[in-house]
RNA sequence: GGGCGUGUAGCUCAGGGGUAGAGCAUCUGCCUUUUAAGCAGAGGGUCGAUGGUUCGAGACCAUCCACGCUCACCA
């Protein structure tokens, strides 16, 4: 029926779409896609209504029990034809099932499913039963298309060894592809799924713990007029029939804390702050912050509060407080180990930089070999000296406490040690992942802070933070003791997923435009 | 931005001046319990782009683009 040079013919234009960029397999699926149409099947139906999940079926199956018909519904990722019966798997959201389709049964639609690839989306009613080489599998009685796909999908073929291994072969790998298709990699790399279902998971472990605190979770704005909270360049952009400019937030904190003015006893928020600065391993240009603050509290009460809800969520998705990061173990049973910045240098370098002038510390430096900016004071050479000679070292949950003044402008003065704030953060394996104060509440201070910021600022540090009126405005009025916290979640979530790259747990990572 | 590396078929990758390769996927034929299904055959490529060297470049050179790893920067 088909002469050789018939099927060596490039396939024409069925839909009557412009083709000169598509390949033959997209060309040969358009046909398909046209010859369905033409034995009246809609390869886009409007629903299918599915009984069960293919995991749950392999789940309850038992051999001894009475037949049982099912509908399922997936995507098409092997087949194996074999004249007039064929297997092939489908995919739904909690796994993979085996069907196995018959001519003779099936009639028509095994005919129609001769024009289906792999990639469709089919939905198939029929009865469990196991194979002669032992997999469950679903016998079809009917076959209905839901979903024609016009694009080949990567195959990747899996096989099981003796050891109960799963062996992957030629596996979608390529990084780019995978971020910037995101829904392929979904669609093959089962484990990916698994991710960001944990991260789901994760989040709403968070949530759970502060509500049933009684914390109200709350939404301030993303478009603000002053950006503040933190040390960072920020997004711009502009209102148009305001005609002023404005910015993305690069932190919440500030808009929290006119809330806990406002009478709240405990707000939080998760959200995307962004911050205009460079992309890496940790770093994407949006990311996903949680803020928290407590009235009445202080920093040492939220070191408890932090050790206990990240070990709680830990359990909670993993079932244990240990995460294993290259082949690291890592312990977040509280309670952690806390230890102020000086003594931590201390005990890594033995140098005790307490009371040092800025001189001094400048040539202590220069003796452990650290690299110090000309501009950085006090509090940055301090800081400077502890990321290079410190944390990269402190591998389990570490609070570190009590940080320089100087890099700290809305922290509350320590209550007895001159030039330090009562702050800490919670460092894992290296990185910073949490970072939290009592909040500094003194109107008059914050504005002698603000002012230092914007000295820095008129000197050229584009991340001093701004002087904003309002929020004084906000303080002025009172605003009780408090404490606060600052998560960045992608970082959190990469620790109890093992992943290395924040990019490996953002749906769709920023990247350049293509082409 | 620096260093190292990568870019060849839909996917995963070989090839290193002389006719563009493999496995999977695709197509045709056979096959009613297969499973990395099998057997027989076939099609599929601007070798990232642009210049250059050469009789001849996918390969060598230059520039550019994209991506990865890493360092620096950065809460």
């Amino acid at each position: 029926m088909n002469e050789p040079n018939e099927q060596a013919r490039k396939p024409t234009n069925p839909d009557g779409l412009e083709h000169e960029d598509l390949n033959v397999l997209m060309l040969r699926r358009r046909e398909e896609l046209d010859n369905l149409k033409k034995s009246g099947i809609n390869p886009y139906p409007y629903e299918f209504e599915r009984s069960d999940l293919s995991h749950d079926i392999l789940e309850s199956y038992k051999d001894d029990a009475p037949q049982r018909t099912v509908s399922v519904a997936g995507r098409i990722m092997s087949i194996r034809r074999m004249g007039k019966a064929s297997f092939c798997h489908i995919q739904d959201s909690k796994g993979k099932i085996q069907l196995y389709l018959k001519k003779e049964e099936l009639g028509g639609p095994y005919d129609a499913f001769k024009l289906m690839d792999i990639g469709d989306v089919i939905g198939v009613k029929g009865y469990i039963f196991r194979t002669k080489m032992g997999e469950i599998s679903i016998h079809a009685q009917s076959l209905t298309l839901l979903a024609k796909s016009l694009r080949p999908l990567p195959v990747v073929k899996e096989k099981v060894d003796d050891h109960g291994n799963k062996i992957v072969y030629d596996p979608f790998s390529d990084k780019e592809l995978r971020y910037r298709q995101r829904y392929v990699d979904l669609i093959v790399n089962p484990d990916v799924r698994e991710v960001f279902t944990k991260r789901a998971r994760i989040i709403s472990a968070i949530r759970r713990f502060y509500d049933e605190r009684g914390y109200l979770e709350v939404e301030t704005p993303v478009l603000q007029p002053i950006y503040g909270g933190a040390s960072a360049r920020p997004f711009k952009s502009h209102h148009n029939a305001l005609d002023v400019d404005l910015y993305l937030r690069i932190a919440d904190e500030l808009y929290l804390k006119r809330l806990i003015v406002g009478g709240f006893d405990g707000v939080y928020e998760i959200s995307k702050d962004f911050r205009n600065e460079g992309m890496d391993r940790t770093h994407n240009p949006e990311f996903t912050m949680l803020e928290l603050y407590v009235a009445f509290k202080d920093y040492h009460w939220m070191m408890e509060l932090t050790e206990q809800m990240i070990f709680q969520v830990a359990m909670a998705v993993n079932g244990t407080p240990v995460a294993t990061l290259g082949g690291r173990e890592i312990n977040f049973t509280p309670p952690w180990k806390r230890i102020s910045m000086f003594a931590v240098i201390q005990e890594f370098t033995g140098k005790d930089l307490r009371g040092k002038t800025e001189l001094e510390l400048r040539s202590i430096a220069k003796e452990l070999h650290v690299d110090v900016e000309p501009s950085a004071g006090l509090g940055a050479i301090i800081d400077e000296i502890f990321g290079e000679k410190a944390e990269p070292y402190l591998i389990q949950p570490t609070f570190i406490t009590d940080y320089p003044i100087e890099m700290s402008p809305l922290a509350k003065k320590h209550r007895s040690e001159a030039g330090l704030v009562e702050r800490f953060e919670g460092i894992v394996n290296g990185h910073e992942i949490c970072n939290a104060f009592s909040e500094l509440n003194d109107p008059i201070d914050q504005r002698a802070r603000f002012e230092e910021q914007m000295k820095l600022r008129a000197r050229g540090d584009e991340e001093a933070q701004v002087l904003d009126e309002d929020y004084l405005r906000a303080l002025e009025y009172g605003m009780p003791p408090t404490a606060g916290l600052g998560i960045g979640i992608d970082r959190l979530i990469m620790l109890l997923t093992n992943k290395d790259s924040i990019r490996d747990v953002i749906f769709f990572p920023q990247m350049k435009p293509e082409k």
